[in-house]
DNA sequence: GTCGCCTACTACCGGGCATCGTGGTTTGCG
DNA sequence: CGCAAACCACGATGCCCGGTAGTAGGCGAC
């Protein structure tokens, strides 16, 4: 994800795959799994990822439970409408990429606009 | 852009608003523009986007020239699609993004949609 | 009051990018 | 022919960010 580390975005993505806010513990269980990590490398991370507002906080007991600030399908399209802006020419990306689409994206796409929110 | 430092996109943009190849020399003159550098520092940039593939180059008497590999929206949408690709639910982010586009980007969609190239 | 868990703070290292200098080679010109 | 200008290859430096972690100190449980 744009504007995630590698371990930043291991971290996010075991905050967006659960419901409930999780504490550094928890979140250090899960990411031991498949990668040993110290206890304070999940808690510089988080910290991290707070500071730049990825996720918000509030103290249960003496410790901190983690929360996302957007889920990851808001954070997905954030990253997307950033990148386009990147491009030096968002429309004609846009565009391209519609054009160019699969058969996929372009059920997806249609759908989309159809049950568009605005 | 994804994938390429603040100079590299700068550099890429002269490229890509440019119809014909570029030698360092004419990169220069362009970003000297705005930007002071030395003749090196361009030189050392695009030789760097030459080895991770954004450019191709070939000799013109005792100069190179380079020329963009893809066109900026072909760059673009590889970059989108990665960016889809790192979310970890790409069919979600797509879905929400059409869901939440704004009227400018939906007309956009639609018509790249229609004008389907595959 | 001691043990264990938690946070805050600091540190270090590696990689990537911006920036440029030096040295050597080619080429045009006098 | 000989020199200056243009060019390239290579290497060096500095900075910032992210991954990784240790240490110090507080606080709650028992």
């Amino acid at each position: 994800m744009r504007g995630l580390g590698d371990l930043e975005a291991v971290v996010m993505d075991v905050l967006w795959r659960s419901a409930r806010p999780q504490s550094v513990r928890d979140v250090l269980t899960e990411v031991t799994q498949t990668r040993p990590l110290a206890y304070t490398t999940v808690m510089t991370v988080l910290d991290n990822l707070h500071r730049k507002g990825w996720v918000s906080r509030e103290r249960r007991g003496r410790a901190y439970q983690y929360l996302p600030v957007s889920t990851r399908d808001e954070a997905a399209t954030r990253a997307l409408r950033d990148l386009l802006a990147s491009t030096g020419d968002a429309e004609g990306a846009l565009l391209h990429f519609a054009r160019s689409a699969s058969e996929g994206e372009s059920e997806l796409l249609r759908r989309g606009l159809e049950e568009q929110t605005d």
